[in-house]
DNA sequence: TCTTTCGTAAAATAATTACTGTATAAACAA
DNA sequence: TTGTTTATACAGTAATTATTTTACGAAAGA
C-alpha cells in the first residue's frame, strides 16, 4: 500500500464517519419528534416515517422508505396514507418516474393548525349537537314531570349542559381563530426578542 | 285493588319512566363526550367514568362507580387515578365517611387548558432540547468536515432545525397564553352575540 | 401479446393496551 | 387483640392495534 492510497483511505474514513454522524444526529431528532407525535394521534413508527421524509427533503418512494426504516412496504403504504389523510405528507410527480413519490409537509405551523382544528372541530360538532338535543329533551321533561325531586335534578343537569354549550362555543371560536390565522395576530410567529 | 291505589300506582309508573328518561338522556351525552375524550388521551371507559361523575354532581365512592358502570372496582381505582393525574377528578373528604370520595372537576375551560398545556409543554421541552443539541453538533460537523456535499446537506438540516426552533418558540408562547389566561383576552369566554 | 413492476387488500401474526380476579397491606371497628 | 372493610398491586386474560406475509389487480414495458 503506497502513501497516497493510505492517505486517501484515511480521508475517506473520516468522511464516512462524518456522514454516519449526520445520520446519527438526524436519528435522535427524528426519534424525539416521533415520540411526541402521539399528541397528533400519530403512532411512533408513523412519526418516524414522517421525520425520515422530512429530513430527506426530496420526494421519496415507498421502496426508499422501506429501506430507510427497515419495515415492510405495506407498512410504508399505510403509513404514508395516514400521513396524507392528516396532510402531513403529499404526493408529487416527476416526469419519467413510475413509482409514487411522496414528500413531507415542511410547514409545521400549518400541520399543527390543520391537526388541531380538524380534530377539535369534529369533537365540538358532535358534542354540541348531542348537548343541545339533550337540553331540549330535559326541558320537556322538566315541564312535564310531576316529581319535584326529579325536577330539581333536571334543572341541575340543564345548568351543566348550559355550561357545556358555552364551553363549546368558546372552543369553537378558538378553533376558528386558528383556521383563519387570526391567532397569529395575538401570538405572532416571530417573537419580539 | 281500589281506585286510590290504582291511581297511585299509575303516578308512580309515570315518575319511574321520567327518571329512566333522565338517565337515558344523560347516557347519550356521556357517551358522546367520552368518545371524543381521546383527544385528551383518555380512553372511552375512563371518559364514561368522568361523565358519570360529572352528572352525579356529588362525591362518589369507588363502589358507587362500579355499580353505576358495571365494571370491576380495580378498573374504577385505576380510572380515577388516571383522571386525578390529569386533574379532571379530585379527592374529597366527608366526616364519618370511611370510603374515599372523588368528585369530577366541573370547569371544562380549566381541564382543557390543563390538559393542553401539560401535554404540549412536555413535548416542547423535550423536542427543543433535542433540536438545540442537534444544532450544536451539526454546526461543529459543518465546520470540521472536508466533504463539500456533506457540508451542503448539513447546512440544509441546520435550516430545518432553525425552523423547528422557531415553531417551538411560537408553540411555547401559545401555551403560555393558556397558562396565564391571557388567551381569554383574545377569545373571551362569553361571545358578544 | 406476455412479463414485470407497483401499490395495496386481505389474512395472519405480533405487540400493546385495557380489564378482571385474586391476594394483600393498611385502616378501622369491636 | 381479632375480624372487617377498603384500596390497590400483581398476574392473568381479553381486546385492540400494529405489523408482516401473501396474493392479486392495474399499469407499464417489451
Amino acid at each position: 500500500m503506497n502513501e497516497n492510497r493510505k492517505h486517501d483511505s484515511n480521508a475517506q474514513d473520516r468522511t464516512d464517519r462524518d456522514w454516519d454522524l449526520l445520520y446519527e444526529i438526524r436519528q435522535r431528532v427524528i426519534q424525539s419528534v416521533a415520540k411526541n407525535m402521539d399528541l397528533f394521534g400519530v403512532t411512533p413508527s408513523v412519526g418516524r416515517l414522517y421525520g425520515t421524509m422530512y429530513f430527506h427533503g426530496q420526494p421519496m418512494t415507498l421502496d426508499e422508505m422501506r429501506d430507510e426504516l427497515g419495515m415492510s412496504k405495506t407498512s410504508m403504504s399505510t403509513g404514508v396514507r395516514s400521513l396524507q389523510e392528516i396532510h402531513m405528507v403529499y404526493q408529487t410527480w416527476k416526469k419519467g418516474v413510475r413509482k409514487d413519490l411522496y414528500q413531507a409537509e415542511e410547514d409545521w405551523y400549518k400541520t399543527f393548525i390543520e391537526l388541531f382544528t380538524t380534530k377539535w372541530r369534529k369533537a365540538i360538532e358532535i358534542n354540541s349537537k348531542e348537548v343541545s338535543n339533550a337540553k331540549g329533551l330535559l326541558e320537556h321533561l322538566w315541564q312535564n314531570t310531576h316529581d319535584e325531586n326529579l325536577k330539581r335534578i333536571v334543572a341541575e343537569d340543564l345548568e351543566k349542559l348550559q355550561h357545556a354549550s358555552e364551553y363549546y362555543d368558546w372552543l369553537s371560536r378558538l378553533v376558528e381563530s386558528f383556521e383563519t390565522g387570526e391567532i397569529f395576530k395575538f401570538i405572532p410567529k416571530k417573537s419580539e426578542a
